[in-house]
DNA sequence: ACCCAGGGTGACG
DNA sequence: CGTCACCATGGG
């Protein structure tokens, strides 16, 4: 792993974080996380438990709130990789130096793993939009209140809580048919389906071991594992993900084996990564 | 009205 | 092993 050199000082209230250009507007709106809202003075959202503001600045950002402590950001903000590096290697292959142009300061945020689990097995088959008022919905239901600058805010709910949610319940939130996966999934968590064990296993083992969970299939599965427990390997492969193979690499697999197959080939241990800017790319141009 | 979305499940060969 | 109907919801 490449050192991005960031450095973080804690000055007047503000934990100013610089060493590499950071584009917000990227990073929340690259599908990665559905819980920072825009306004006049950047983005606020909740991430463990913690609101905060966060806004740019040249080579680097700054966040204001409940932080908490400064090994929170260089977890949260994958502080200690060097994007500015991968940005580069990635501009050697013609198509990806497109995408990297157009999401130039992309970072992938340290999620939390339950959060990330089922705000996944919500996105399947759904709109990035709906996802993220379904999320509000559940968050505002059944999370803790917390109040900014003189708003409410949630956090998300505690495995604990969402066991007590019947099906019928999680329908009026929206998820619609997921609902009965969700349900399962929560309950199988709250009753002892270790999480923890991800951040130390190998991917592959992992990613079956993910699976076992209703409504987590092998794209979902790889959406956590490279949102929230930094297996940069994984290749979430989505619809838009296949518009890319077709239409800028001129590649049409015959399934989606074939088509992980052609990623890891093109785009190497990261490919997790170079996922994230062409998802925004592709997103972008269509 | 129709198509689509950061797909997964279960049934059937 | 691969294929395929079906799934609830809301926006274009």
């Amino acid at each position: 792993m490449q050192e991005s050199g960031f450095k973080i000082i804690y000055q007047n209230g503000e934990w100013l974080c610089t060493g590499e250009p950071v584009d917000l507007d990227v990073v929340f709106n690259c599908g990665q996380c559905f819980r920072f809202e825009k306004d006049a003075g950047g983005y606020v959202g909740v991430a463990r438990k913690r609101v905060f503001r966060v806004r740019g600045i040249e080579n680097g950002f700054v966040c204001s709130g409940s932080v908490g402590d400064e090994y929170f950001l260089r977890n949260f903000f994958d502080l200690e990789q060097s994007y500015r590096n991968i940005e580069n290697r990635f501009k050697k292959d013609p198509v990806l130096a497109k995408a990297v142009e157009y999401a130039a300061g992309m970072r992938l945020l340290n999620q939390e793993p339950f959060e990330t689990i089922i705000t996944f097995i919500i996105s399947a088959n759904n709109h990035v939009e709906r996802i993220r008022r379904i999320v509000r919905n559940l968050c505002a239901r059944c999370g803790e209140k917390i109040m900014f600058e003189e708003k409410e805010y949630y956090t998300f709910p505690e495995p604990e809580i969402l066991a007590g949610l019947t099906e019928a319940e999680w329908r009026e939130v929206g998820t619609g048919y997921r609902a009965e996966y969700l349900a399962d999934t929560v309950n199988c968590i709250a009753q002892g389906f270790d999480l923890e064990r991800f951040y130390y296993m190998e991917y592959y083992e992992a990613k079956a071991e993910l699976m076992k969970l209703k409504g987590i299939g092998p794209k979902v599965a790889d959406c956590i594992l490279l949102f929230a427990y930094q297996k940069k390997n994984a290749f979430p492969m989505d619809v838009w993900m296949k518009r890319v193979l077709k239409e800028l690499y001129g590649f049409v697999p015959k399934n989606d084996r074939e088509a992980i197959i052609f990623s890891e080939k093109t785009f190497g241990d990261c490919a997790g990564i170079a996922q994230q800017y062409l998802f925004h790319y592709m997103r972008s141009i269509s």
